[in-house]
DNA sequence: AGTGGGATCTGT
DNA sequence: CAGATCCCACTA
Protein backbone atom coordinates (compact mmCIF):
# COMPACT_ATOMS: atom_id res chain seq x y z
CA UNK A 1 0.00 0.00 0.00
CA UNK A 2 1.69 3.51 -1.50
CA UNK A 3 1.79 6.35 0.87
CA UNK A 4 -1.28 8.28 -0.82
CA UNK A 5 -3.64 6.10 -2.01
CA UNK A 6 -6.38 7.19 -4.30
CA UNK A 7 -10.03 7.68 -3.08
CA UNK A 8 -12.21 6.09 -5.22
CA UNK A 9 -15.37 5.47 -3.21
CA UNK A 10 -16.77 8.67 -1.96
CA UNK A 11 -19.36 7.23 0.81
CA UNK A 12 -17.05 8.94 3.58
CA UNK A 13 -18.02 12.62 2.01
CA UNK A 14 -21.73 11.94 2.05
CA UNK A 15 -21.90 13.19 5.55
CA UNK A 16 -23.07 16.56 6.64
CA UNK A 17 -20.11 19.34 5.54
CA UNK A 18 -19.12 20.25 8.68
CA UNK A 19 -18.33 16.74 9.89
CA UNK A 20 -16.48 16.22 6.07
CA UNK A 21 -14.64 19.78 6.12
CA UNK A 22 -11.77 18.80 9.30
CA UNK A 23 -11.42 15.65 7.94
CA UNK A 24 -10.29 16.99 4.44
CA UNK A 25 -7.67 18.55 5.88
CA UNK A 26 -4.48 16.33 5.26
CA UNK A 27 -6.09 14.68 1.92
CA UNK A 28 -4.36 15.73 -1.09
CA UNK A 29 -5.63 17.43 -3.93
CA UNK A 30 -4.82 16.48 -7.72
CA UNK A 31 -5.23 18.46 -10.64
CA UNK A 32 -4.25 15.94 -13.97
CA UNK A 33 -4.12 18.02 -17.45
CA UNK A 34 -5.06 16.10 -20.32
CA UNK A 35 -1.05 16.37 -21.49
CA UNK A 36 -0.76 14.01 -18.08
CA UNK A 37 0.81 16.67 -16.09
CA UNK A 38 -0.23 16.84 -12.71
CA UNK A 39 -0.63 19.41 -9.27
CA UNK A 40 -0.16 18.23 -6.49
CA UNK A 41 -1.47 20.06 -3.06
CA UNK A 42 -2.56 19.04 0.68
CA UNK A 43 -5.36 20.77 1.81
CA UNK A 44 -4.45 22.76 4.79
CA UNK A 45 -7.72 24.71 5.19
CA UNK A 46 -11.67 24.28 4.35
CA UNK A 47 -14.93 26.08 5.35
CA UNK A 48 -18.88 24.49 5.71
CA UNK A 49 -21.45 25.57 3.89
CA UNK A 50 -25.05 23.69 4.88
CA UNK A 51 -28.69 23.88 4.40
CA UNK A 52 -30.37 26.31 7.17
CA UNK A 53 -26.61 28.46 6.66
CA UNK A 54 -27.89 32.11 5.42
CA UNK A 55 -23.73 32.00 3.67
CA UNK A 56 -24.89 29.00 1.67
CA UNK A 57 -25.05 29.76 -1.94
CA UNK A 58 -28.19 27.57 -1.74
CA UNK A 59 -29.72 29.07 0.85
CA UNK A 60 -32.63 30.61 -0.97
CA UNK A 61 -33.25 28.64 -3.73
CA UNK A 62 -32.35 25.94 -6.41
CA UNK A 63 -30.44 27.87 -9.06
CA UNK A 64 -28.80 27.22 -12.27
CA UNK A 65 -25.33 28.20 -10.32
CA UNK A 66 -25.60 26.27 -7.26
CA UNK A 67 -27.14 23.01 -9.03
CA UNK A 68 -24.10 21.01 -8.14
CA UNK A 69 -24.58 21.84 -4.26
CA UNK A 70 -27.82 19.23 -4.68
CA UNK A 71 -25.47 16.40 -6.34
CA UNK A 72 -23.96 13.51 -4.78
CA UNK A 73 -21.38 13.38 -2.63
CA UNK A 74 -18.03 13.57 -4.77
CA UNK A 75 -18.32 16.18 -6.95
CA UNK A 76 -17.04 19.26 -7.44
CA UNK A 77 -19.04 22.83 -6.75
CA UNK A 78 -16.69 25.66 -8.77
CA UNK A 79 -18.27 29.16 -9.13
CA UNK A 80 -16.73 32.53 -10.29
CA UNK A 81 -16.82 35.49 -7.55
CA UNK A 82 -16.25 38.83 -8.03
CA UNK A 83 -15.81 38.31 -11.34
CA UNK A 84 -12.16 37.29 -11.82
CA UNK A 85 -11.71 34.28 -9.16
CA UNK A 86 -13.32 30.78 -9.19
CA UNK A 87 -13.77 29.02 -5.83
CA UNK A 88 -13.82 25.05 -5.32
CA UNK A 89 -15.95 22.78 -3.54
CA UNK A 90 -16.11 19.09 -2.57
CA UNK A 91 -19.96 18.25 -2.35
CA UNK A 92 -20.95 16.90 0.77
CA UNK A 93 -23.86 15.00 2.72
CA UNK A 94 -26.93 12.98 0.68
CA UNK A 95 -28.13 13.57 -2.87
CA UNK A 96 -30.52 16.91 -3.24
CA UNK A 97 -28.98 17.90 0.38
CA UNK A 98 -27.18 21.28 -0.73
CA UNK A 99 -24.01 21.43 1.37
CA UNK A 100 -20.57 21.91 0.23
CA UNK A 101 -16.81 22.14 1.28
CA UNK A 102 -14.88 24.71 0.09
CA UNK A 103 -11.07 24.41 -0.02
CA UNK A 104 -9.71 27.40 0.88
CA UNK A 105 -5.78 26.58 0.51
CA UNK A 106 -3.28 24.23 -0.46
CA UNK A 107 -0.26 23.19 0.42
CA UNK A 108 2.11 22.70 -2.65
CA UNK A 109 4.73 19.85 -2.75
CA UNK A 110 6.60 21.62 -5.55
CA UNK A 111 6.25 24.38 -7.97
CA UNK A 112 3.97 23.34 -10.94
CA UNK A 113 5.52 23.23 -14.18
CA UNK A 114 6.03 26.26 -15.78
CA UNK A 115 6.56 28.55 -12.75
CA UNK A 116 10.21 29.85 -11.87
CA UNK A 117 12.27 27.82 -9.47
CA UNK A 118 11.12 30.01 -5.87
CA UNK A 119 11.69 29.66 -2.51
CA UNK A 120 10.00 27.94 -0.29
CA UNK A 121 8.70 30.39 1.88
CA UNK A 122 7.04 31.58 -1.72
CA UNK A 123 5.92 28.43 -2.99
CA UNK A 124 3.63 28.27 0.41
CA UNK A 125 1.70 30.62 0.08
CA UNK A 126 1.30 30.42 -3.76
CA UNK A 127 -2.28 28.55 -3.42
CA UNK A 128 -2.75 30.28 0.24
CA UNK A 129 -6.27 31.42 -0.76
CA UNK A 130 -9.67 29.87 -2.65
CA UNK A 131 -9.15 32.05 -5.19
CA UNK A 132 -5.41 31.76 -5.39
CA UNK A 133 -5.26 27.91 -5.62
CA UNK A 134 -8.12 27.56 -8.31
CA UNK A 135 -5.89 29.52 -10.55
CA UNK A 136 -2.59 27.77 -9.71
CA UNK A 137 -4.43 24.37 -10.58
CA UNK A 138 -6.34 26.20 -13.39
CA UNK A 139 -9.69 25.30 -12.11
CA UNK A 140 -12.84 26.96 -13.51
CA UNK A 141 -16.44 26.35 -14.23
CA UNK A 142 -15.91 23.95 -16.33
CA UNK A 143 -14.60 21.50 -13.95
CA UNK A 144 -17.77 22.08 -12.19
CA UNK A 145 -20.34 19.60 -11.42
CA UNK A 146 -18.10 16.54 -12.36
CA UNK A 147 -17.38 13.47 -9.77
CA UNK A 148 -13.79 13.96 -7.82
CA UNK A 149 -12.95 9.83 -9.08
CA UNK A 150 -9.33 7.94 -10.57
CA UNK A 151 -8.79 9.36 -13.73
CA UNK A 152 -10.67 12.40 -13.85
CA UNK A 153 -9.17 16.30 -13.93
CA UNK A 154 -9.83 16.66 -10.40
CA UNK A 155 -9.07 13.29 -7.74
CA UNK A 156 -8.88 13.59 -4.40
CA UNK A 157 -5.94 11.37 -2.02
CA UNK A 158 -6.36 10.08 1.37
CA UNK A 159 -4.08 11.40 4.22
CA UNK A 160 -0.52 9.98 4.29
CA UNK A 161 -0.12 7.58 6.75
CA UNK A 162 2.95 10.53 8.30
CA UNK A 163 0.42 12.68 8.47
CA UNK A 164 -2.27 10.67 10.05
CA UNK A 165 -0.26 9.36 12.42
CA UNK A 166 0.91 12.73 13.20
CA UNK A 167 -2.97 13.98 14.06
CA UNK A 168 -2.92 10.68 16.65
CA UNK A 169 0.15 11.69 17.91
CA UNK A 170 -0.90 15.18 18.34
CA UNK A 171 1.64 17.16 16.81
CA UNK A 172 -0.31 18.19 13.81
CA UNK A 173 -3.53 20.01 15.45
CA UNK A 174 -6.68 21.49 14.11
CA UNK A 175 -8.04 24.83 14.52
CA UNK A 176 -11.81 25.62 14.24
CA UNK A 177 -12.36 29.45 13.95
CA UNK A 178 -15.51 31.44 12.00
CA UNK A 179 -15.92 32.24 8.26
CA UNK A 180 -13.56 34.42 5.97
CA UNK A 181 -15.27 37.17 3.64
CA UNK A 182 -19.05 36.68 4.55
CA UNK A 183 -21.41 38.59 5.39
CA UNK A 184 -24.34 36.47 6.84
CA UNK A 185 -23.73 33.78 9.29
CA UNK A 186 -20.60 35.23 10.68
CA UNK A 187 -21.44 33.56 14.26
CA UNK A 188 -20.85 29.79 12.85
CA UNK A 189 -17.72 28.13 13.49
CA UNK A 190 -17.48 26.88 10.34
CA UNK A 191 -13.63 27.00 9.07
CA UNK A 192 -10.99 24.47 10.12
CA UNK A 193 -7.14 25.13 9.22
CA UNK A 194 -4.00 23.36 10.37
CA UNK A 195 -2.10 24.71 12.96
CA UNK A 196 1.17 25.95 12.65
CA UNK A 197 1.13 25.68 9.01
CA UNK A 198 2.53 28.68 6.94
CA UNK A 199 0.14 27.73 3.83
CA UNK A 200 -2.99 28.85 5.25
CA UNK A 201 -5.26 32.04 3.49
CA UNK A 202 -4.35 34.37 6.75
CA UNK A 203 -1.60 33.57 8.72
C1' DA B 1 -34.51 45.33 -18.32
C1' DG B 2 -31.81 47.00 -14.75
C1' DT B 3 -28.93 46.33 -10.82
C1' DG B 4 -26.40 45.36 -6.51
C1' DG B 5 -23.57 42.49 -4.23
C1' DG B 6 -20.56 38.58 -3.96
C1' DA B 7 -17.39 32.07 0.13
C1' DT B 8 -11.23 37.37 -3.37
C1' DC B 9 -6.75 39.35 -4.06
C1' DT B 10 -3.34 42.91 -5.02
C1' DG B 11 -1.21 47.08 -4.65
C1' DT B 12 -1.44 51.88 -2.43
C1' DC C 1 -8.71 50.53 1.83
C1' DA C 2 -9.98 51.05 -3.20
C1' DG C 3 -10.25 48.86 -7.45
C1' DA C 4 -10.63 45.15 -10.75
C1' DT C 5 -14.48 42.64 -13.34
C1' DC C 6 -18.37 39.30 -14.38
C1' DC C 7 -22.34 36.68 -13.36
C1' DC C 8 -26.70 36.10 -11.86
C1' DA C 9 -30.55 36.23 -8.54
C1' DC C 10 -33.66 39.42 -7.40
C1' DT C 11 -36.82 43.37 -8.13
C1' DA C 12 -39.92 45.72 -11.00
Amino acid sequence: MSANTQIVESFWLARPSTTVAPDLLGCTLVRQFPDGETIRGMIVETEAYAPGDPACHAYRQRTPRNEAMFGAAGISYVYLIYGMYHCFNVVTDAEGVASAVLIRALQLDAPPKGFAAIPEKKLLRLAAGPGKLCKVLEIDRTLSGFPLGADQPLRLEHRSEDFQQAVEEGTINFVQTTRIGITKGIDLSWRWYLGNCTAVSQL
